[in-house]
DNA sequence: GATGAATGAGTGTTCATTCAT
DNA sequence: GATGAATGAACACTCATTCAT
């Protein structure tokens, strides 16, 4: 009933839903429009009804959605956190932990996901960019504190997004997560560490 | 003049090295046996002679091969390096020009790259674990010399290596190397900072 | 005309009607699927939209349809011959004209044919036990009129069967159906004097 | 050793034996070239230097040795035949076992071997002439004897070879010889019957 | 707005055959 | 006489995309 409630002039949107999971699980290249269109049970010309573009721009549209939903959630994350430090810390669980869930919107049974990036460039490094500034505006502020002891926030931030990702990759390439787990929080130490202020100096 | 030299009883050799630099490029599905072997000169069949298990074998071939050239690169710079902190300095410095390079072949006109890494898993995964004992070495000997701090060198390693890793897929995102050799630096010196012994404490 | 006024809505028809004038002509390896598309007039993915599994369902589906029709007429004609022999001497003649049919769709220029048999055993199989029971039938019935003399009329209608394919295959081989036609008649004439109750005895 | 000293000048009749058993095992379309030398061990090329026009003489060539084989055969079996019914029940038995010799040369894992009759037609239609001959002459003979009753011995011949051709066809398709045993015998009960003489007409 | 039916351009893979050595 | 290396021509199958209805 609600699935069937929902369709009715929503079918632009479980698309959306629909090719999200797909694209998660298998990629862009082996996920089929068959597939989305079986899925979401409407005939494959309905998907280039809604996505006259075809299979890339649906990919962007999923990818775009999925960046703001993840981008309102860190700023919410950071915003709610109370120390610099907590900041910091929010701003990278939140961050891996959605990670988590787009990979495992069922079980990451192929090698995909990475796929996911590489299409829709210039989403994804909006994206980058915007996570960037506000990577960089909690470090500012957290100097500005004197919580943090370090010279250029703005590098340090790029610095640190392209090491979380990398652990999103690792992550989904080992699956394992205990490893993983304590891997973030060893990082996070490590981290945190080298950006407190000296007291020596 | 030299493409013609090596080609006699190198073929399997060019053919790896085509399909490297292919795979590199346009990522496992997207590179064609077709295009691999009008690159080389050779009939598609003369592919399946040389690599009789397909398209896979050949590429994990070529993983396997480029990981071991890797690897032994960042052992020997790591044994040249004279103190602890250059040792890791090198470690990454090697990583992340290798990687460069790799993406860089030709011009990386693709999305591709990422795909290089999910195929042939094991072997990726062999790699990443000889790379791990390798900087995990050179951590715990770091902190015998009094040179590091740090309690788990293993889960350090760990996220170290998942974190460059991350710069490698955010540079060949990039492309553009300015922000990335520097974000690179500010990562050695925020980790190299971290891993300092605290004299006060 | 009348190929064309049978395409609307039937291209699935069409394709099977190919399909088996082909697999008779060339066999099921020889036959193309590129062929059965050029012939029907479709495209090769047509022939998979109405085929999703392939060829060898494609074969199957072939098999199974011919066989059914095959087991109706031998049906038919028995039920609507009148004397014991009659039926038995209809079972066959039916029999053996069909096969023809099937061999002579257009001219029978290659070897093929027996191919026909092996791919798709089951349905083959099953066939053969119903045409089996169905003599075996015949048979019986004949005895308890008292107009056959036979003891296993199971084995009997088993050697019978398996008599009759060897002349189809044999028919096809020669081609020329003088000979055959001769023989066959002799055959049966054997056969129903072997059956032919021994008054004296 | 014995291999060995064998090869030296017999590769000829090497390859002949290798093609036989795998042509018999996996018919001719499934028969690889290269599995044929691979057994033989010897390079692909020198299949090509013994039998210059191919696949096709190769098989020819397997075809025309087997069937003198078995022609010879049936002869001795015939002339060492006591009684002209022995007679017919030795041909028979003769030639079913040397088929079910043929298809069991390994297991007969594959749906094969009817494929081996269809080429090579020339060479199986001599022979076939040849085995008619062969049967027609016990027949008439039989017939001089006052041991058979028949009219159209040529035919009547004809039509016993189709339908034992046909058992062949049947028993390499069910494989389960109970009932194919008990089949021929039952056949050759019916046959030999039909061919006594009828004392009291 | 929605679709069932169709397709063109590939994709990986196989195999009988050739030829320089 | 023998072969290792190479290939052309097929082949079964896939998929993003279109269009008449």
């Amino acid at each position: 009933m609600k699935d069937k409630a929902n369709n009715k002039g929503h079918v632009h949107a479980r698309i959306l839903d629909v090719a999200q999971a797909l694209f998660a699980r298998f990629g862009f290249k082996k996920t089929a429009m068959d597939e989305v269109a079986r899925v979401v049970r409407v005939s494959k010309a309905t998907l280039y009804l809604h996505f006259p573009e075809g299979k890339e721009e649906l990919f962007a549209h999923v990818v775009r959605r999925e960046s703001c939903v993840l981008l309102n959630d860190l700023k919410h994350a950071v915003e709610h956190a109370a120390t610099s430090a907590s900041k910091v810390r929010a701003f990278f669980v939140v961050r891996m932990g959605r990670m988590k869930q787009l990979a495992n919107l069922n079980d990451v049974s192929e090698e995909a996901l990475q796929e996911l990036f590489p299409l829709a460039e210039t989403v994804r490094q909006d994206f980058f960019r915007q996570e960037q500034e506000l990577l960089e505006n909690v470090l500012v502020k957290g100097r500005r504190a004197g919580d943090f002891d370090l010279a250029k926030p703005k590098l340090v931030a790029f610095a640190l997004l392209a090491a979380v990702q990398g652990i999103d990759v690792v992550s989904l390439r080992t699956r394992h997560s205990p490893d993983l787990a304590k891997g973030m929080d060893q990082m996070l130490d490590l981290l945190l560490r080298a950006l407190e202020p000296r007291s020596a100096e």
